[in-house]
DNA sequence: CGCATTTGACCGGCGC
DNA sequence: GCGCCGGTCAAATGCG
């Protein structure tokens, strides 16, 4: 499993690949909070996500207090925890975050350690901001440091082999990453820091241009090494689910929770064409190095 | 005092 | 039709 293990996390975010998904809305009795999810008639799976895969090296890497902890965002949004539970198949225990940025925004994000590799997390990215990001956080507090209460260093059997484990895509292996390794988050306002390489891996579906407006949506995140999946609903491969079940019960309840309090969202969805452009130009003149096979763009 | 986080319970949807 | 799982909401507690 250490192959495309990024295939194989996917499936991690697909459960029983049916009855999974994001619950469009639940309309219960009293929940004035109906994601702005379009009613497509669609049920719960019409929910497009966004699944990033992030390498829990790269959230375990030491960084400045006030950034990216516990669930402080890499990026500009402002994410409150409205829940977590334990997901059936999985060692480890998924976690709901909402967009506390904007009382309207219907953001929400998942986060759940990959039962296939302990040692990344994936954080699934569902419905999209209302509002920019640097409002977000210009409006809202910028919650320096939320609880660091909860900040763990990690004490997974593993501290962090990150190098032979999550380089299946030859985002970090191909030898693209320019910055440092680890301490790549430098962070002091918003964009500042960022990143190295992302490499996207969009689905089979024309999401391409999609992931690029995602992008502008999830904005200015931290661009560590992590693998961005881009899918839609209902057409994530079930060949996932197969290998990715079994490993359960392989990891101890700390290392899970470590990996959930250090939500990262130190990863985005960015299309080649625009990490080229587009970052670089928000980024303020950081150079994006692109991976070998992203540079079909040509 | 306010906000965020955590835990439990309830509801909805999907699969069998 | 029943059972199971996932997801969300609500309430309480803790910390800043």
């Amino acid at each position: 499993m250490d192959g495309e293990w990024s295939d194989g996390a996917v499936s991690g975010g697909e459960q029983k690949a049916s009855g999974d998904g994001v619950s469009a809305d639940r309309n219960s009795p009293g929940s004035p909070s109906p994601p702005a999810v379009p009613s497509t008639s669609g049920r719960r799976r019409s929910l497009q996500k966004r699944v990033v895969t992030v390498p829990l090296a790269d959230l375990n890497v030491p960084r400045p207090k006030g950034v990216g902890e516990g669930n402080t965002p890499t990026d500009s949004w402002a994410w409150r925890k409205y829940g977590q539970k334990p997901i059936k198949g999985s060692p480890f225990p998924r976690a709901y975050y909402r967009c506390s940025s904007s009382k309207g925004c219907p953001a929400r994000k998942q986060v759940e350690r990959s039962q296939a590799d302990p040692d990344t997390v994936l954080i699934t990215y569902s419905y999209e901001h209302n509002h920019s990001s640097t409002a977000a956080r210009a409006q809202s507090r910028p919650t320096p440091t939320p609880k660091p209460s909860k900040e763990r260093p990690l004490p997974s059997p593993e501290p962090a082999k990150s190098d032979g484990t999550h380089h299946g895509t030859a985002n970090v292996a191909g030898g693209l990453v320019t910055a440092s390794p680890a301490p790549a988050i430098e962070v002091h306002d918003d964009f500042r820091w960022l990143y190295d390489v992302v490499s996207v891996t969009s689905s089979t579906s024309p999401s391409e241009v999609e992931a690029a407006d995602d992008m502008l949506l999830y904005g200015p995140m931290f661009f560590g090494k992590a693998v961005v999946e881009v899918d839609t609903p209902a057409l994530l491969p079930d060949e996932f689910g197969g290998e990715a079940v079994g490993r359960e019960g392989s990891e101890e309840d700390d290392a899970m929770f470590a990996g959930l309090g250090e939500l990262p969202e130190c990863a985005i969805v960015f299309r080649r064409q625009y990490a080229r452009d587009g970052l670089a130009a928000m980024a303020g003149g950081v150079k994006v190095e692109q991976p070998a096979e992203g540079t079909a763009m040509t």
